[in-house]
DNA sequence: GTACGATATGGAGGGCCACCCCGTTTTTGC
DNA sequence: GCAAAAACGGGGTGGCCCTCCATATCGTAC
């Protein structure tokens, strides 16, 4: 949802051009961190979308906040994704499942997961749900409805799982078989190191 | 292990300028990077060691270098608590008790989590053993003990744990409560995020 | 279709950084 | 002491992030 489409009330519609360029900036925003991850130059991504940096900063004054609009897409994904599974019948496979997802995601989009960590508490919590708050309260329902059933841990909170799934990811975010070193990862985070737990 | 200490066989041993400067450069950095972390500006390095910005760049060629020089004595006590360990009778309390002290002194030492993961594949392979190789070694050892007590899952790795042990400490090392979640995180990874196993 | 105010632009510049070149200084072995 | 070897560090290059402000563009009321 950029700042202002045209379905927004309040502030009057952004000027054509503005959205214009906004539109090319976050696609250039999105092949560069596709490149380089989060910490992709600011300054190649103007340069590339064929804007000045001043351009840049004024529609996006943080990173962070580029960030999230090049990943809202995908983190509204993951939300639908959880409000999906929160019908099924089995909350234990749906929390595992869900998360096994936000970290496929994680991992395949580089820089979503340094996105999605740092959220609020680094001064931008600004107008809108940052992709952190979505993406936790999407999170809150699977979590309750497992501990409901017994298949969480009652002192876990999501931000727990969360900061587990994210943390495993930027570790393993530039080795070659990332995706697959996750996957281990967090199957051993859910099932414990020590064996004698249930196998999922 | 400074590069030419006089007890060092082949290589000419440093000059004494070079040695002083060596050892000024390795305490500036060691306050630097407890007051910034990993990413510490090498210029203010230089500048607070008294030296000139190459000099710090001939000793150090690559921040990682300097980085693993600064964390040596850390990760050698943690090697050294490693061995220690293995000599205990429960191997299962060895294994974690060693986890959560690496946990610690990742979490204590700002950057030290960053140090341990980027280990040879970052190109600086070049001579002696990295902090990375130094704490695999080490670790290698308490887990193949633990497995024998059959209180490790017999496909983890120690690169698996040690992987895991890093991803949180680098997630909440700029929390305030770092070292009180990296604890549980720890845990929580531990035990699993499913209750029924067993309690640690 | 034009004129005008509001809005958006981008190049230039400041401050910071990593890294390297190379003339100069210091140390060392004799 | 002396000369060769070793180490030094100032200053340059190029990159980055971010801001200022003179200029260009857009939307609208007429």
């Amino acid at each position: 949802m950029p700042p202002a489409s045209r379905t927004t009330s309040s502030a009057r519609p952004m000027r054509a051009d503005a959205r214009r360029n906004y539109d090319r900036i976050l696609a250039a925003a999105a092949a560069a961190v596709a490149e380089h991850g989060a910490e992709a130059s600011l300054e190649e991504i103007a340069r590339r979308a064929g804007v000045g940096s001043a351009t840049l900063h004024r529609h996006f004054p943080s990173r962070q906040q580029l960030l999230e609009a090049v990943f809202r897409e995908k983190v509204e994904t993951l939300c639908a994704t959880a409000a999906d599974l929160a019908t099924g019948p089995d909350p234990r496979t749906a929390l595992a499942t869900w998360l096994r997802a936000v970290a496929r995601h994680a991992v395949s989009n580089r820089g979503l997961a340094a996105s999605l960590m740092r959220g609020a508490h680094d001064g931008d919590t600004t107008l809108g749900a940052t992709c952190h708050t979505m993406i936790t309260e999407a999170g809150a329902n699977l979590l309750a409805r497992a501990r409901e059933a017994n298949a969480a841990r009652p002192d876990v909170s999501i931000t727990d799982l969360l900061t587990l799934v994210n943390a495993i990811c930027l570790a393993v975010e530039q080795e070659p078989d990332g995706q697959a070193q996750a996957d281990r990862l967090l199957t051993l985070a859910l099932t414990g190191v020590h064996p004698a737990g249930e196998t999922n």
